[in-house]
RNA sequence: GCGAGGGUGGCGGAAUUGGCAUACGCGCUGGAUUUAGGAUCCAGUCCUUAACCGGAUGGGGGUUCAACUCCCCCCUCUCGCACCA
């Protein structure tokens, strides 16, 4: 044990516990207890996200993976075939950030954090399946990331354009739409820029429509991270109008969801990075000025902008635009408001009906026209509004719409415009196709060539994987991709024409390494493809997923979609990849959330050696529900080491009494009875608790039982000891050393406690045979009364109202009814009284 | 601004889903043991009261025999999205 540095003594484990541990970690480890059964009868996919190397393992981590180990065993005892298994999201910035630092290649640190990190997991005694690990940063892995794009690319579904993408200039790579939050980089934090560059995407949107109805099947899945992915796919349900340009009679479609607002146009805005806005003032007196508008804004960093919200800001581009519905001449302006992204990036304003628009029209002095009444308030002039009216009303100044309720006008208005061939029903959807390119190093490279005369081509599938090169002097990446600069890799040939070509030099997300990852662990060695559909169809969905919460609308978005893709693709069963998922909370220390890069945490390296493993289990699991945070203290520590103390003390008290045959429950006494029935109590309380992901009531209950045991008097009584017995196999998936150990000293010859049956409750022994009924008078509890279990309601009524502790309330009054809810409470209703 | 989820002792948290509020643990108080500290064990610990009574689940109102739980209004905290037309 580790010496006391001035401190003062804290409660210690009283065992031998780094012993007992290690004891067991190996026994596990050379009896292959968690290898997976290759041909599951009643299977059970468990599955923790996996590990992002960037630093030491702390508790937070930590919490994710016992409670899918606890889970794991649980469901291992209970005859199910787990499959369990473990990897390293091995490709990333933190570790060619470390290379750039210390001057050695990536994987130098990548392997060095795994190697840490697996000693901590092992540490911990989590029962993986090591034999099915993953590493997605080495070739027998991103290969296949090379192999799924050129797949998805022949399916139209990875393809290249120019765009308006976000640029971490600390990070020197774009970012897709979920790794920014806020215009901030959710690596580095640093201020995201917009760009305009010609990258690689994959087109998720294809599939919005279908993950959104999937959304409703998901009905184990949290219900915010349900809320937050149908926020983040975004449907809304609209119309594109074709404006025109007035002089030219160019389409200028615009999406709308508001039709019935149609009559109150009064000018047209365009987001300043559309196309329309590039050439729109061309060669009139107003390029000037609207290109020096377009350009401030398009630089203008994305926090800037939305710190503007509220504050409009717009320019005249000397144009006009003809209503289609009106033949209303309107002024086309460029305007800071307008998402270029969302819709045609231009936009019908409406100033009467829309906040926005109206803040707009206020500053830039552009006519109001009310449109849409409400049911409510009187007319009043356009002048004296002090803000849009939004809701539904009454259509006018609306020609031949007048009085049409608003809402019905809609469709209306939608119809007219079809049967005029000027608009047509669009769905629009928030989700953006994910852009994958990254100008850094330590990724997959993308499997294509660029040939002078072919165009973009894709390596040949048996020519895969194509390599990281290693022989790279710089990592530090310069505004452009870091293989750009890498001759020997760059420079290749066409695999169509044979000429001189050029590799593409960006490398892909890695969120692409986490959207199959749960695939190829059922078939983790296959050399000929990702995973067989075989091995695949054994195991999904994944039965239990767990990780963070923080994954809501960027990985399980991913996730889903490529579960999708890859179904389509035949190479699956499933569409959706887990139908159960939990989100664990994340875990502070003094308040600060935990954080390897910060240096914020409790050490798994350093907790174990000197709390051992156990403790440190049972204190992520004791202190909270998984799904909330917790903020971990000694105090935490102190209980749960008290727990496991007082159980080693209650087995050393009682050698040679641990016995796991059932008593003769025909013979008991009354207190061994008493203590059968708490002990098929917690047991089904332990159950439903695994099952129901409350681990924490788990051990609550656990702990009562423990408190049980030590009150007990007769040592020697049969149902003692089986209780003894019982409660080692309850312990096993919470503490599976010290449960290991004991199980051992009680039966030296057997195998494992973890091929033992996880006990289950007798279910004629779960209720006292005498149930204390607490009597109340109007609602107030005044006394308790215990009857037989078997006693009906008259019998029971009949004992609340003679019980001595309602006398005193019941004199002098009539009894208006008497209340009995079966098993559970009287409530004795007295007359109103007049005073 | 919109959306989701919370608010229960000194603290972390329970409460079979409308039926004994505060399980379990920490802390605290007293006692036992100990040279002493730590550890351990026993008793107690929502507030108020000598006790009974009374009061208490963010605040206010309602439904009900009965409300932490359901309904309405308000306050507050956390998270997500954020000018999405």
């Amino acid at each position: 044990m580790t010496a006391d540095k001035g401190q003062a003594e804290r409660t210690r484990v009283v065992y031998a516990v780094r012993e007992i541990e290690e004891r067991w970690q190996d026994y596990w480890e050379k009896q292959g207890i968690f290898r997976t059964n290759p041909d599951p009868k009643r299977k059970f996919y468990v599955l923790v996200m996996f590990f992002y190397p960037s630093g030491d393992v702390h508790m937070g981590h930590c919490r994710n993976y016992v409670i899918g180990d606890v889970l794991c065993r649980f469901r291992k005892m209970q005859g199910f075939d787990v499959l369990h298994p473990f990897g390293w999201d091995a490709f990333g910035l933190p570790a060619e950030n470390a290379a750039i630092a210390h001057g050695n290649h990536p994987s130098y640190w990548t392997f060095d954090s795994i190697k840490t990190a697996r000693q901590s997991l092992k540490l911990l005694g989590i029962g993986y399946d090591w034999d099915r690990e993953v590493t997605t940063c080495l070739p027998e892995y991103y290969r296949w990331n090379q192999w799924l794009f050129i797949k998805l690319y022949e399916r139209g579904l990875a393809y290249r354009k120019e765009a308006s993408v976000n640029w971490c200039p600390n990070c020197q790579t774009v970012l897709a739409n979920e790794q920014v939050k806020e215009g901030i980089c959710y690596r580095c934090k640093a201020t995201v820029e917009k760009r305009k560059l010609t990258q690689w995407f994959l087109r998720i949107t294809q599939y919005a429509q279908e993950m959104l109805d999937g959304i409703d099947k998901l009905d184990k899945w949290p219900e915010n991270v349900r809320t937050m992915q149908r926020h983040w796919i975004g449907r809304s349900d609209g119309v594109e109008v074709d404006f025109t340009l007035a002089e030219t009679g160019e389409k200028i479609p615009v999406f709308t969801t508001r039709p019935d607002t149609l009559y109150g146009v009064t000018f047209m805005a365009l987001a300043p990075e559309s196309v329309l806005a590039e050439t729109i003032a061309r060669g009139t007196e107003h390029e000037k000025a609207v290109e020096e508008f377009r350009k401030r804004i398009i630089l203008r960093p994305e926090i800037e902008r939305l710190a503007a919200t509220g504050d409009k800001e717009g320019i005249f581009t000397g144009k006009y635009a003809v209503n289609p519905l009106t033949r209303d001449r309107v002024p086309i302006y460029l305007a800071d408001f307008v998402v270029a992204a969302y819709g045609t990036g231009m936009v019908m304003a409406v100033p009467g009906h829309d906040q926005r628009d109206f803040e707009f029209a206020r500053k830039y002095r552009i006519p109001i026209k009310v449109v849409i009444r409400s049911p409510k308030s009187e007319v009043r002039s356009p002048n004296d509004l002090t803000e849009a009216y939004t809701d539904v009303g009454v259509m006018v100044n609306s020609g031949p719409f007048d009085g049409t309720r608003s809402d019905e006008g809609i469709e209306k208005v939608i119809a007219h415009l079809e049967q005029q061939g000027s608009g047509r029903r669009v769905v629009n959807y928030r989700l953006k196709d994910w852009l994958v390119s990254r100008q850094r190093y330590w990724g997959t490279p993308i499997p294509m060539v660029h040939c002078p005369n072919c165009g973009v081509v894709p390596v040949p599938l048996d020519q895969l994987p194509v390599l990281l090169p290693e022989d790279v002097k710089d990592y530090k990446p310069r505004g452009k991709s870091v293989l750009e600069g890498v001759e020997s890799f760059i420079n290749t040939t066409c695999p169509v024409c044979g000429g001189p070509a050029r590799r593409d030099p960006d490398t892909m997300d890695t969120f692409v390494d986490s959207s199959w990852y749960h695939l190829r662990y059922t078939d983790a060695h296959n050399t000929d493809l990702p995973f067989r559909k075989s091995e695949a169809d054994k195991w999904l969905p994944i039965d239990e997923y767990i990780g963070g919460i923080e994954h809501a609308t960027g990985h399980l978005i991913f996730f889903r979609f490529f579960t999708r893709a890859l179904s389509d693709l035949g190479m699956l069963s499933v569409e959706e990849p887990c139908l159960k998922l939990h989100t664990q909370g994340m875990v502070s220390l003094n308040g600060v959330t935990m954080s390897s890069s910060k240096r914020v945490g409790v050490w798994v390296g350093e907790f174990v050696p000197e709390h051992g493993a156990d403790v440190g289990r049972l204190a992520v699991l004791f202190a909270a529900p998984p799904e909330k945070g917790m903020d971990w203290t000694d105090d935490l520590v102190t209980g749960v080491t008290r727990f496991v103390n007082r159980l080693w003390r209650l087995y050393e008290d009682n050698p040679g009494r641990v016995q796991f045959e059932r008593p003769d429950t025909g013979r008991m006494t009354a207190d061994e009875q008493k203590l059968y029935i708490r002990l098929n109590q917690t047991i089904a309380k332990t159950v439903a608790d695994c099952e129901g992901f409350q681990f924490n009531t788990a051990i609550a209950a656990q702990m009562e039982f423990l408190n049980d045991l030590a009150a007990f008097g007769d040592r020697d009584s049969a149902v003692f000891k089986f209780a003894l017995g019982q409660l080692i196999h309850l312990l096993a998936p919470f503490t599976p050393h010290l449960a290991e150990e004991l199980w051992h000293r009680a039966r030296p010859d057997a195998g494992s406690v973890f091929a033992e049956r996880f006990p289950e409750a007798d279910a004629k022994f779960l209720l006292f045979d005498e149930m204390v009924i607490p009597v109340q008078v109007d609602g107030k509890l005044r006394d308790r009364v215990s009857v037989p279990r078997t006693a009906g309601e008259e019998e029971v009524k009949a004992a609340a109202l003679r019980s001595p502790g309602i006398e005193a309330f019941l004199a002098g009054r009539a009894v208006a009814k008497v209340v009995y809810v079966k098993g559970r409470v009287v409530n004795v209703v007295m007359t109103k009284e007049t005073q």
